[in-house]
DNA sequence: AGCCTGTTGTTTACCGGTCAAATCGCCGGC
DNA sequence: GCCGGCGATTTGACCGGTAAACAACAGGCT
């Protein structure tokens, strides 16, 4: 590996005056300079991270996303929101794919993992823990978080109890009196604050319409497509069918439907569902959604975390600390008056 | 932020003794040790991944996995099989979207942001230009191919030929002739070796049972839901509609059979419809396809750049260079002998 | 000339660790 | 009582850069 001495004895300078040519500094003759990134393509030079970062107070120009999986739409969209951003401004983008894994998210965000090996972090999904929020704290390290909301830190969500209120209102006002609710609440030991605030905004609006909330129709489903499926074939099995559902992410809402379609209910005849994310695919199967702007989530979090990182508020605007986009209710054709 | 010079004053010893106290290195008394690593607890110590590497040989302990797409279904999951296994020996992952752009791919792989700041890399889905082979080689940098295959590097892949064949057969066997292939054959310079190996397959079948491919059914589209849908339109608008359709992704199958739905044209009696991959989904939209390990995938191809990189063959055998994984044809409900 | 100024480079210290070689106690053996 | 041997620890060089202080040299001004 050519390192900056080589260039150095190569182009008969010192390598200071390397560092500063290559870095375009001044106090380099145009010759020299010239000279010297010649130098540097012929070798094929590239300076080593690891001893700029030393040299220059610790830098990584990193910055770490902690997502809960990968592969479910949302996590996946939201990353390459981020990762856009952190690009196009020279960051790179270290991944931590926790799945679920209580164990995972210990090593993660509680050890030397994520600390000094990025400049800041993106925590998306979690409910960071006290503990987690003190000794991050503690180590000086920026964090945003995604779709929940902890004081110390900047935050970029969508208001999970206005979502759970749309969808809910929307069905009630079509008439809807039994409507289930279908999502994950926990997944040992993981905190999952979206979920948990969409069954509280669940909740409270069916009491303010009068209606009882009655616990049998709370459905805990894994929030994947299959989770959505067997929550769906659960109710479809039942004697005293819902004639509404309200699920908790797009893909338990098409899990619901393939259950219905299966059990011959028809939607949305004999059922009612509503999702939430406006999944890619919702336009397709014309599941009406509570839409929330996914990619852009991800891209103001980046926004939020370099603004921190470099301070220059200017080039984006001022960013609040605590960031609520906003959501909107799709009407499409899985949803309709009860029969 | 605590560095190890704080650790040896506090603890009265020199800073080698600390380094190798806190490695689990002999040479240290148990009272020393215990009176460090308290220390190291108390002060909430991390060492500086930039010090470690630079002082030891360069490593990061860090492996970069560059893709098109996280948003895919098949991309997200390869990084998700990946990355388990990395994280599980110790090793954190960069991620590189690069998402259909030139400009980006040449930034990630040729310039510095790869180079030295991974140990190694995993490239999915490109395939590697002679002049990227080329850079990459010159430093050093051990690369795993996943979906691709050069003769420089080991790979992980499926034989996207045979897939192609599984699919078509099928379809021949059926009694078919006319028969569609919808896949994405170029972005803007990029190559993208699967689906071109898959249309090879495809019209090579064709010939082989005596039927001449028609250029006419071969529609370039998008390796989205939407890009099926797209080309599903276009060929449902057709007076001489093909009696079946391969594509080269479950997703673009999706699109075609929505398109397909929102024509009036029935699935399987008016037309098959044959995916590649096993998606999620699949099963529950009753789609025949060809199915690939996905997260296996990803999972050897963080294997062998392991193998690579600690050289021990021990622990998970002797892995090939290039490795070809087996896939086999899923039969569903969109597939039926024309009528 | 003498002096100040500005430009271009070099020197030197330092970032936070690791590693090989040197040192220090302490013990047992002859 | 001296020496060898050994485990525990320290010393000092080094990894590959960066940053600040400092030197060399040219030209312009008085």
């Amino acid at each position: 590996m050519t390192s900056i001495h080589d260039l150095a004895r190569e182009t008969g300078v010192s390598t200071a005056t390397v560092s500063r040519a290559l870095r375009g500094l001044p106090r380099v003759s145009e010759e020299t300079r010239a000279k010297v990134m010649d130098a540097a393509l012929r070798l094929g030079y590239v300076p080593s991270p690891h001893a700029v970062g030393l040299a220059s107070g610790g830098q990584t120009r990193t910055v770490a996303i902690v997502v809960l999986f990968v592969t479910r739409w949302f996590f996946a969209t939201v990353v390459h929101g981020a990762e856009q951003v952190l690009r196009e401004r020279g960051y790179d983008v270290l991944l931590y794919n926790i799945g679920g894994d209580p164990d995972a998210r210990r090593r993660v965000l509680l050890t030397q993992l994520v600390t000094k090996r990025a400049d800041a972090l993106i925590v998306v999904g979690l409910g960071p823990t006290p503990e987690e929020v003190l000794w991050l704290s503690r180590h000086g390290m920026p964090v945003v978080t995604l779709g929940s909301r902890v004081p110390e830190w900047p935050s970029v969500r969508v208001d999970d109890d206005a979502v759970a209120r749309t969808a809910v209102s929307h069905l009630l006002g079509l008439g809807h009196r039994r409507i289930a609710y279908v999502g994950q609440l926990s997944d040992e030991g993981l905190d999952l604050a979206t979920p948990r605030a969409r069954l509280e905004g669940y909740r409270a609006t069916l009491r303010e319409a009068g209606v009882e909330p009655d616990p049998s129709l709370e459905l805990e489903g894994r929030f994947t497509l299959e989770g959505g499926h067997d929550a769906g074939e659960e109710l479809m099995r039942r004697t005293d069918r819902p004639t509404a559902v309200f699920c908790a992410s797009d893909e338990m809402a098409f899990g619901v439907l393939y259950a219905a379609r299966e059990a011959g209910v028809r939607v949305p005849e004999d059922l009612s569902v509503v999702g939430v994310d406006d999944h890619e695919m919702a336009h397709y199967v014309g599941l009406t959604t509570v839409r929330q702007p996914v990619l852009q989530q991800g891209r103001v979090a980046a926004r939020q975390i370099l603004q921190r990182l470099q301070g220059d508020d200017r080039e984006y605007g001022h960013v609040n600390e605590h960031v609520e986009l906003p959501t909107e209710l799709v009407l499409r054709s899985s949803t309709a008056p009860p029969s």
